[in-house]
DNA sequence: AACAAATATTTTGCAAGCAATTTAATTGTT
DNA sequence: AACAATTAAATTGCTTGCAAAATATTTGTT
């Protein structure tokens, strides 16, 4: 039985507040993004696969992964609905076939005007200052990669 | 033609970052959680519902998915199951027939002695004092009441 | 060269999460 | 009392997200 008393509770009830509290975040920048990404027909983890594609193009399916923390489970369907919706093309590549590389159509590239605007969205409803902003995203990606550190 | 330079962008980027940041550290939270969860039985989103439930009993769907942020459509398929696995009932209220009340069951009441070694690992993961783990979550929480205000 | 190990992607199955619709019960209005 | 409006859950359909297994290719070893 280990020697802990209630205080010692509350302290670590936090870790799981804290755990609520980026999850619920999540939920609702979620419920921004929407209305600004569905006239874009995009989901919000197709837009961040969009970023990523603007950024650099032809890219494996790993590159993107480990970009966006995301498995190939994950985004093998994901990038068919892109493929789809006839903004991406996807093809093995000649000199390692075991990958699959990710290039943008002329319609994925144009997308990028019309995304233009959802960050201007997105900042108005965060009602945060740039530092404030800049210092809340560094500590979060620290927590993150310890979290990932700590899970493998 | 909006009347913005480089400069402008990369500050709006800098919210996109943001939710990134947000977003991916959900992930990672969630890998960390996966493996303290499986010896319950639980999901997370299962956990949060099961710590509604230990702090107070027999509460409406309604009420749980105004603590977790999630609408009926989530819930409903969660707690049942919840009660599939034996750890809550679900019942019409008698007052209010459009209600659905959860009780935990017995097993349900005894799971909480076996979740309380959850939160020592969480917090170690997190690798961050009380102080900073504190005001992190309460940054984060008054961010998302603003999302959900700018949102609906 | 033969073959084991590692790598990249795909597939399958399950659990969220949400929008939109449906059903049933309650409340409010005339 | 009758009927419209509201409310609480449940249902349907679609998109993540992950684990585990399958497939195919490349690399490393002997």
């Amino acid at each position: 039985m280990p020697n802990r008393n209630a205080d010692d509770d509350a302290l670590l009830a936090l870790s799981n507040q804290l755990c609520f509290a980026v999850y619920s975040t999540a939920l609702a920048f979620n419920g921004v993004y929407k209305p600004l990404l569905d006239g874009l027909g995009l989901t919000y983890p197709q837009y961040l696969v969009m970023l990523v594609l603007w950024e650099r193009d032809d890219v494996p399916v790993k590159d993107i992964g480990q970009l966006l923390h995301l498995d190939s489970g994950t985004l093998t369907p994901l990038l068919k609905r892109l493929e789809a919706a006839g903004l991406v093309s996807r093809q093995r590549s000649a000199r390692d076939e075991r990958q699959v590389r990710i290039t943008l159509t002329e319609a994925g590239r144009a997308l990028r005007e019309r995304a233009k605007a959802v960050p201007q969205g997105i900042f108005a409803a965060c009602g945060l200052s740039t530092p404030t902003l800049l210092k809340l995203k560094d500590e979060l990606i620290a927590l993150r990669d310890r979290l990932d550190a700590a899970s493998g």
